[in-house]
DNA sequence: CAGTCATATGACCGGTCAGTCACACGATAT
DNA sequence: ATATCGTGTGACTGACCGGTCATATGACTG
């Protein structure tokens, strides 16, 4: 973490080095990005950064912090707005939409994140982790099992791989999203008839006989049903 | 392209030349692989490097072309293998296991296209693109028409969407293998079920019912990395 | 006034890199 | 024997990196 020196500094200091970290750290990789580059863009001395940061990787996790801080609440912002009988799919579509949204309000943020996705140093990616804590992960796992309880998922159908799905469905989403090969215009449709596949795939047999799949396709949207 | 000096080379040295540039480029992103560390470990000089290759790039490139040889030709074989009435699944199950099981049999080349994927400079992706020419890509989607035609996918389900499922899924197997989060033990049964699930996902309302569809696959898939 | 402390500085260190170049060597041709 | 050619060499250049440290500044204290 940042010293007190750094929490001392007037207010624009700290931002003007804040942003241009942010900058950085999104365009490069971690081993890619330059403290001196943010020095010089900063204009101030290369010294002075190691009074603010223990060094490059304290840098690093500050801003990655101020990331997953901001996602994380966006996303049980989302989900806590839901009402309480919200489908499986309601919640998915929900969570998966607040963080994909974030990559157009707080475009190198995400960036910054996806670069961390994209990282090969794997000994740098566990000292992030061992830092930065839990993924989200199998929050997908806990609700698929319960929706499979109240018998709107297939019991055969394996849960493991139906995570995987929809956790490389969003990793990738994001990744265009982040990469400029998706605008979000495009990625929510997409992310909605993902989901919807995903739901005609992991229904009961039994219910896919009559018409309606009972609870829910329709992620918190009231709009029409988007086909393209 | 190497210069004809290099061709020249005695085999063993040509050999030794070609898997240390291999190994160094598993092993690190194009940026952070090292002429030098190959030179060293190669016991030659920096100069004859230059004399073999224009640069750091040429010799990139001239890695990527032998594993983008062999790749396609593991999927084409498996695929001409299949009988003219498989179905969909089944192309897609064998080609993407002809290409994940390369993962195995070439880790070190598989290891390198995955470093491709990840890589975050651009420009550098674009020129590999430029002289590498086109991913086998829309090959879904030519697959899924035609299935569509056959009455054996929905014509409402959008084909975009499941393209980039399939797409999203064979991409994340990938990634997972060549990094070791994954087994091929445990990535083909993965990939099985995953098929199984897009398979349900896609399939016309109207044969849900009816237990068939099934599993008739055992192989499989197609495609390979589709990026773009 | 002197002393102390937080803060700022940038030259400097040791390292790594891709790429260059003057030169060396041996074989073949003249 | 002289010239040419294909080939090999490694010291060197110029650039950039993260990180250090002796030194400077100025505010506050006594």
């Amino acid at each position: 973490m940042p010293t007190r020196t750094f929490f001392n500094l007037p207010e624009d200091k700290r931002r003007l080095i804040t942003d241009l970290a942010i900058e950085e750290f999104a365009a490069h990789t971690y081993h890619k990005a330059s403290l001196s580059r943010i020095v010089a863009r900063a204009g101030i001395a290369k010294g002075s950064m190691y009074q603010y940061f223990a060094g490059k990787f304290d840098l690093y996790l500050y801003i990655l912090e101020l990331g997953a801080r901001i996602k994380l609440e966006a996303i049980d912002k989302a989900v806590s707005e839901l009402g309480p009988e919200a489908t499986l799919y309601d919640r998915l579509m929900a969570a998966t939409e607040a963080s994909l949204k974030l990559a157009e309000t707080h475009p190198r943020l995400y960036a910054i994140g996806m670069n961390l996705l994209r990282e090969t140093d794997k000994k740098l990616v566990s000292r992030v982790m061992e830092r930065l804590g839990p993924k989200g992960d199998n929050v997908f796992l806990d609700w698929l099992q319960w929706a499979v309880k109240k018998g709107d998922v297939d019991p055969e159908v394996s849960p493991l791989a139906a995570t995987y799905m929809f956790s490389a469905v969003t990793t990738r989403l994001g990744q265009d999203l982040a990469d400029g090969r998706l605008t979000l215009a495009q990625a929510l449709p997409l992310l909605r008839q993902t989901l919807d596949i995903l739901h005609r795939g992991l229904r009961p047999r039994a219910e896919a006989a009559s018409g309606g799949a009972g609870r829910a396709d329709e992620t918190g949207e009231s709009d029409k049903t988007d086909r393209e």
